[in-house]
DNA sequence: TTGGACAACGTACCGGGGTACGGTGTCTAC
DNA sequence: GTAGACACCGTACCCCGGTACGTTGTCCAA
């Protein structure tokens, strides 16, 4: 409340670019201070603490969009709403962690049979890219 | 080489969207067979492979701008190369892992704390992000 | 030969999270 | 009162992997 913020001192303060603001302001997320007619908006220090709210947000994980609605519960009034964005959150970061996990896997396997290859002539990795496998040779063409 | 296909006959044949295969030519991915002059082009049954070469190294977890390197290996002859770029990639996933696991693993500790909070006016979750943990309390009220 | 299906090409658009730019208006310290 | 720093605003651009659209050109079967 003390010294109102000019947008770039708010920049400053909050540790992000001008635009940034400007961009969480077109997306809803921070509410624009009145304009005085024809002048400069005047920011107070609260503003900063909404912008490091998000950021937190986005370390957790949540999209832009999920922090929004975030910010209408952070009276930390809806416990439950809260812990159920943060649910939905948990499954979706699962579903991601299994999907690299075995691309992890098949890569891996693929280094291992690469390096144990026989040849240096024969690449494991391009073999199962172009679907030359020695079981289902014909399987290219068949596609 | 049997028969030559049109553009559309060759999305269909390899499961893409004409679009995309325009696409993957811009990019570089995939020859643009010649022009007659004032005609269409012809494509030969291999591009079909080499699509399924392109999107079996997509579900790798390979960009299309590795996926262009991939290709140039795709001989098979260059054993080390190839698998430089696999090391690579798994390095790159396991470290996507492991952000997205920290990620979990806190919100997973946020939602315990939900689930056990005394009261329902309080959200551990919003006081997280809010930054207002016991040690420095008066945040919350300020928000 | 004609009509409908398709090809060719350039360009714009999508979502996500911003960044950058350029012209004009305003504020402030000297 | 004036210079220079800053704010305002619209718009375009970035990456990524495509998708969509509109116009014009071509091919093929009846």
């Amino acid at each position: 409340m003390q010294d109102p913020l000019t947008i770039g001192k708010l920049a400053r303060a909050a540790g992000v670019n001008v635009e940034t603001i400007r961009y969480y302001q077109r997306r809803g997320l921070i509410d624009e201070p009145h304009k005085p007619p024809g002048g400069h908006r005047k920011y107070t220090r609260w503003v900063v603490d909404q912008i490091a709210f998000i950021r937190r947000a986005q370390q957790l994980g949540f999209s832009l969009a999920e922090v929004k609605d975030l910010l209408v519960l952070s009276d930390g009034k809806n416990t439950r709403k809260t812990r159920v964005i943060a649910e939905r959150k948990v499954e979706f970061l699962e579903r991601q962690i299994g999907h690299l996990g075995k691309m992890r896997r098949r890569l891996k396997s693929l280094i291992d049979k690469s390096k144990r290859a026989a040849s240096r002539q024969f690449c494991p990795i391009i073999a199962e890219l172009t679907g030359s496998d020695s079981k289902r040779s014909t399987k290219s063409g068949g596609n």
